[in-house]
DNA sequence: GCCGTTTTCGGCCCGACTGTTTTCAGTCG
């Protein structure tokens, strides 16, 4: 994606000048740019076009600058002249654990370390020590950093973490003297991917909590230990993160250990214009304090309402608490039914009725069966017969329930060429349709682009799956279009889902706020293949929270008589 | 490099922890 790329160089650019030990700002202030330009909603190139760049945050007459030369011309000078300064291998120093600027510019300068390889060397035969400012235990933690990069790069997915969480979250809150206890970080925010797991207690007695935190079973080694704060490493490498504080400092501990960094800087700045200090704990005037035991407080003394951990990235939620216009989030209460399960007609492993049953028992209204159509033939794709055998199986159940509805429809196939698996005939007889990718994900950008609007075109596909086509940390998304598949699903009222798989998580929270403000519309789809799957739900209705969707912009939060009636169809179909 | 109804120049969030130092720099979140 352009906006990535833009946002990629003007970091390299940051992390240059740190190296070169230029002022400390400019490299926060290349960095502020490329974090805007990285979540903006839009294509960067637009902007531009339209000569809008100076109105994004942070982008000033330098950077705006900068940015116009290399949108024209797909390079900029001022990069190249950089990158002739500092080996690019330099710049690699900066992801080992612990490893600054001034370490990496030490280690290059003194030692002409340029890879990570090189600083391995350097350290094992014990140069490192003898650098100005280093010594034996430096070095030791330089070989312990890269041990660590090489064991543990990658983020971890929301799904992998949020039980793990739970899990020592329950062991913590068993522990004498804990009286609150939560999740924090990017975690708290249900960011896709999370960093580590970050984790807050409030309790008078921080020490008999740090212990039993090193002791808990899964940890495997300590990092760092210290009165409020510990970190340790689990048996299967995350990270975790604890800090232990009084219950009356609670509240400014969980927001400020909730983050996000960018939307407590912000914050800290609204405490400094009304002659206040932020901090974890608590709120000071003139070294007097203002303690804060309930997160509300902390946004409270600020004028504010309290803000979703979902919304805090510094996208325009501090605005919109000042000035009212909040927005009112789906909640998973608001999800009247599910709009996206398997069942073992295709590659579910339950009957259709089990699954139906446990979507009753979650209290839904209704359930759109929607097993893969024939050209997934990896999945067990329905033929047409065996399609309308399901629909006399879903009617014969339909015939039982009085409170509850299966609706049946089906995952079609947007085929290599285009075309879709059904023909219309046959899917007039559905109550609804997602039509997704599942080949052909590496086609070019065009060619996947116009296979996914051809479809949106059809009176009968009312939702497009799994837009984007990744898999976190393991498949790249698509080349497809975002911008022109948004533009398409605007013109013909088609919805867009937000997939709740949670190595999916597709849609993602970004386009879901530009679809909220096109007035696309989104349906959250557990894609569950056995009946816990539904639970799923839950991080769908998360991401569609950290994209400011509200109950309207949702499908599945209207009746199923509302949502079969807005079908196109209904407005596009020959009678 | 950005930004401004206290500023167009002088600020830029705040604190914990570590390791090397004898009062602090670097890194991280």
């Amino acid at each position: 994606m352009r906006n990535q790329q833009v946002a990629d160089l003007l970091r390299r650019i940051a992390d240059i000048l740190d190296v070169l030990g230029e002022n400390p700002y400019k490299g926060v202030a290349y960095r502020r740019a490329a974090d805007q330009i990285a979540h903006l909603s839009e294509d960067i190139a637009k902007v531009w076009e339209r000569g809008e760049l100076r109105t994004i945050p942070g982008v000033g007459e330098a950077v705006a600058k900068k940015l116009n030369e290399f949108l024209s011309t797909g390079h900029l000078e001022y990069y190249e002249r950089l990158q002739e300064q500092v080996p690019a291998g330099v710049l690699d120093l900066l992801s080992i654990p612990d490893v600054g600027p001034k370490t990496a510019r030490l280690l290059w300068q003194h030692l002409g370390v340029t890879s990570i390889g090189e600083a391995e060397e350097a350290a094992r035969a014990g140069r490192v020590r003898e650098l100005p400012g280093m010594g034996a235990r430096s070095e030791e933690k330089l070989l312990q950093g890269i041990e660590l990069l090489r064991r543990h790069s990658a983020r971890i997915p929301l799904g992998d973490a949020w039980p793990v969480a739970d899990e020592i979250l329950a062991s913590l809150r068993r522990v004498p003297s804990v009286t609150r206890a939560s999740e924090a970080g990017s975690l708290r925010r249900r960011k896709s991917t999370v960093g580590d797991i970050d984790l807050l207690v409030a309790s008078a007695s921080p020490e008999v909590v740090m212990d039993a935190f090193v002791a808990l079973d899964r940890v495997a080694e300590t990092s760092l230990r210290g009165p409020t704060k510990t970190t340790v490493i689990l048996d299967d490498g995350l990270h975790a993160d604890l800090r232990v504080l009084p219950p009356e400092r609670y509240g400014s501990l969980l927001q400020y250990f909730t983050g996000s960094r960018e939307h407590n800087v912000h914050l800290r700045r609204l405490a400094q214009d009304s002659g206040l200090s932020l901090s974890e704990y608590g709120f000071k005037r003139n070294g007097e304090e203002i303690l804060c035991p309930e997160e509300e407080d902390v946004y409270r003394t600020l004028g504010l309402p309290w803000i979703p951990p979902e919304l805090r990235e510094d996208r325009g939620e501090i605005e919109a608490a000042q000035s009212g216009r909040l927005p009112n989030l789906v909640t998973e209460r608001d999800i009247l039914g599910d709009l996206h399960a398997h069942t073992n007609w295709s590659d579910g492993s339950a009957s259709v009725e089990e699954i139906a049953e446990a979507a009753r028992q979650k209290g839904y209204r209704y359930l759109l069966i929607s097993d893969h159509s024939k050209g997934l033939g990896i999945a067990r794709g329905l033929s047409v017969e065996r399609l309308r055998e399901q629909q006399h199986e879903i009617q014969r159940l339909n015939s039982r329930y009085a409170d509850f509805r299966l609706l049946h429809g089906v995952e079609l196939e947007i085929r290599g060429a285009g075309s879709l698996d059904f023909p219309d005939e046959i899917l007039a007889e559905l109550d609804m349709v997602i039509a997704s990718v599942h080949s052909g994900l590496r086609q070019p950008r065009e060619q996947i682009t116009a296979r996914v609007v051809g479809a949106m075109r059809s009176p009968y596909v009312d939702i497009i799956g799994h837009p984007l086509g990744r898999i976190l940390g393991q498949r790249e998304e698509s080349a497809v279009d975002v911008h022109a598949l948004l533009d398409a699903a605007a013109e013909t009222g088609t919805a867009l889902e937000v997939n709740s798989i949670p190595l999916r998580l597709d849609l993602d929270d970004i386009h879901i706020r530009r679809a909220t403000q096109m007035g696309v519309r989104l349906a959250i789809g557990s894609d569950a293949h056995n009946p816990g799957g539904l639970d799923a739900i839950a991080f769908g209705v998360a991401t569609a929270r950290r994209g400011w969707a509200e109950p309207q912009d949702i499908l599945n939060t209207r009746t199923a008589d509302a949502l079969l009636q807005r079908r196109k169809r209904n407005r596009l179909a020959p009678n």
